[in-house]
DNA sequence: ACCCTACAATTGTCTAACAAGTACACTTGT
DNA sequence: ACAAGTGTACTTGTTAGACAATTGTAGGGT
């Protein structure tokens, strides 16, 4: 046995281990995932394999068509400006509501203390409070399909937000601060302000990640 | 061979004929679907059967814990203004959007004339054009993961809109009109107008169908 | 009447295998 | 030498049968 994970579901324990790989960048853009060869490294029947990649292409972070060997995802700069026009779209629509009442969720607070804290880390140590951040943000509208839409963008955006970090595209501190800004307009009760300040930050993130992919893309070609 | 579907993918094709049946009302809430029984009705083998069982799970036409048997989703008034508020949540920000240009989709256009020229046939002839209308809506924002996280919605809409039109809770001219608003206020240019339209449009629907079931969980208790 | 145990049913996973489709290299013809 | 067609190896899709693990239920004991 190469590999082991601890888990109720087999299924989950690879599926979990995979996406944690991806995240961690072990396991780079196009890489091929043939269903025996996970299979074999984790030990167990190609049935279960298949589950695992299967989950993770509904999760998006891996893509396939019939037939065709698993490859984890690529992300192109087109993909990149469609994932966070989409974040954009609900995020900016949250804040507005929760400006509307002045309610600031208290996981959003604490997500950017914790961001704060990790100022002196490596910049890929504040991409899990970042995401806290935001998912908090969503999950404070108390509505479970609104919250379930928005967690299905969150495999990819992960995704954008290690390529980010990794980048070192956009300054920690920097993020810290427009977070702080668009809790202080929620605050405020500035529905307007709130949105825009959050349209602003995401906007700032796209276009530096779009920019850089189509560099690459220029380089490659 | 019992049962017979025609398909490239045989589990594609087991899923599609099973949402058929519960959009038919063919299998009622709360059925209990096996994977055995299933595999034994279509003549598959069992695991091929507990895919298809797994996709509709994930579209929440079917509901299962571990190992517990599969059952048709059960919508109770909780479920119905959860999902209708998330409706609404991103259905108001995209007429609003699109208003915000005075630009209306052709497609909605056509979704509403095609409801128009059905409202002599039964109320249940009017779901397909109606879910084509809002989906043409949310269509034009042009944005791929937007569209698929309201697609994400759709199946469990679709059973809420199943209910409502045998139900007959809805005039069909009524909903009609509605929709004819809705187009006419983002072709004027008039954001607010048109999500608030969009939002009454939801609302009723959402409280009638939420009272109705209400109404039949205290009978049945 | 209530609790606990044992059994039946169902799901989770595995091994083994064959069919079908894809991709690439190789051969053949010009 | 180059283009096109063929063939083979690899991978996925699906099946069959089997066993372990868990859940729900029915029956027996107190």
């Amino acid at each position: 046995m190469s590999q082991r994970v601890s888990a109720l579901s087999i299924i989950d324990a690879i599926a979990g281990d995979l996406r944690r790989r991806i995240y961690a960048g072990d396991l780079v853009q196009g890489t091929p995932l043939t269903e025996a060869e996970l299979a074999a490294s984790y030990d167990v029947a190609r049935p279960t394999a298949k589950a695992a990649i299967e989950r993770l292409v509904a999760d998006s972070l891996l893509e396939r068509g019939a037939h065709k060997t698993a490859r984890v995802k690529t992300l192109g700069a087109e993909s990149v400006r469609d994932i966070y026009f989409a974040r954009a779209f609900l995020e900016s629509e949250v804040v507005r509501r929760l400006a509307k009442t002045a309610s600031v969720p208290d996981a959003a607070r604490s997500a950017n203390t914790e961001i704060e804290a990790r100022l002196s880390q490596p910049a890929t140590a504040i991409i899990d409070p970042d995401m806290d951040f935001h998912t908090a943000l969503v999950d404070a509208m108390g509505n479970q399909r609104t919250s379930a839409m928005y967690r299905s963008l969150l495999g990819e955006v992960r995704l954008c937000m290690t390529r980010v970090q990794s980048l070192e595209l956009l300054d920690s501190a920097q993020i810290a601060s427009e977070h702080a800004t668009i809790l202080e307009r929620i605050a405020a009760g500035d529905p307007e302000g709130a949105a825009g300040a959050l349209d602003g930050h995401l906007a700032h993130a796209r276009e530096l990640l779009a920019a850089e992919l189509e560099r690459n893309a220029g380089q490659r070609s």
